[in-house]
DNA sequence: TCATCGTTTGACCAACTGGTCAAAACAACG
DNA sequence: CGTTGTTTTGACCAGTTGGTCAAACGATGA
């Protein structure tokens, strides 16, 4: 029989996992001391091992408290919607993340580029059979003539690579583009783009 | 008056700028040791301090080296050659690059993730020219009516996101698509999208 | 053969790392 | 008020970090 969490409990949870999130998705693991977050989280190193038993179990409750909201969008997109309007709203929802929960996009973005070792089963099973499963619906479309004969993991790709440009890439598109805000154009862009090509 | 390198010092700097490369790419700067490179480079730590004078130096030397290679298959766009072939070949080139140099799209990655510390400078001056070079090229074909109407700095980033997206996400784009080659299919999707997109 | 140069290394250092622990401070409640 | 359980902290530890240095090693040519 486990307590329920008391109201300080919840609170500095929730402020370690969100000084975790800003200094872990900047520096990665390895790149990341307890120091940094408990500066950032407003606490003493050895308070921040009272809520949390490690650095790595911070960083995993991150992993796993993320994955979920990663993968809702693309479990909206529904087979027995409008093929491209679905699509086109898949897309846009994932550029509404990147632009809303950048962290999150730069905290994935750091796990998988330094080999996912902490995720990699999940990639192979989870995200694997969901992806698998979605373009199977998106293959249907394409044999129906629906939409345009195109690869469907590729185009799943594409929408990932390109919506979290945005937010991995930031200060690159803000060199870039000046001070010209990145995402009204993106999804205009995004729209023209995925129009074009689904057009059967 | 400095004297030429020896065959000795070529040898070994080449070897540690390449054991750099490996462990750079994939833990970040901050995540990377010293001892790491050594081991990777098979020299002893002292020594690499002997022809490199800190972790900074080798990994400021990768940086230059990277952009340098980096920012060639942009400036080879030919603003006199055919529209939409020239934009295609970019895009080509640019897959390839990933395919043949995917730790040095990682070590810019990390980089960038990282919010560029050590390059910042040079993506605001260098980077943002020649991309604002370039876009004025693509965007006096919109106006001339040779290739759609799009905005031509997010048509370069979208090229960015999606070539790199095979190097830098590589254990995702495995994990997903199994023991079926990555490369070959998004050749073919890459042709595809873009043939759409910039048909007038 | 020796002298000179470039190269390599073992031993070492101060600063920092993740993590522990006992004691102190605080909150809640009868 | 006192008691009990929760929260916070200063002091500490062993291992690791980037980096130094003097001494040893090796090649080369006179």
């Amino acid at each position: 029989m486990t307590k329920p969490p008391t109201r300080i409990q919840q609170r500095n949870r929730a402020t370690i996992l969100s000084a975790g999130l800003d200094v872990f998705s900047q520096f990665g693991f390895r790149g990341t001391t307890l120091d940094q977050i408990a500066d950032a989280a407003g606490l003493s190193k050895p308070n921040l091992l009272y809520y949390f038993p490690s650095k790595e179990a911070i960083h995993t409750a991150l992993l796993e408290r993320l994955l979920e909201t990663w993968l809702d969008p693309l479990k909206a997109l529904d087979g027995g919607g409008d093929p491209i309007k679905e699509i086109m709203a898949y897309a846009q929802r994932k550029l509404v993340m990147s632009r809303d929960y950048p962290r999150e996009s730069r905290l994935f973005a750091n796990e998988i580029l330094q080999g996912a070792p902490r995720i990699e089963g999940i990639l192979q099973a989870d995200l694997k059979s969901l992806v698998d499963e979605k373009a199977g619906i998106i293959k249907a479309w394409a044999n129906d003539g629906k939409i345009a004969d195109i690869d469907p993991h590729h185009l799943i790709f594409s929408i990932w690579a390109f919506t979290q440009h945005y937010a991995d890439f930031d200060v690159q598109v803000r060199a870039v583009l000046g001070d010209k805000a990145p995402y009204d154009g993106a999804s205009v862009f995004l729209d023209t783009l995925y129009a074009k090509l689904l057009q059967p």
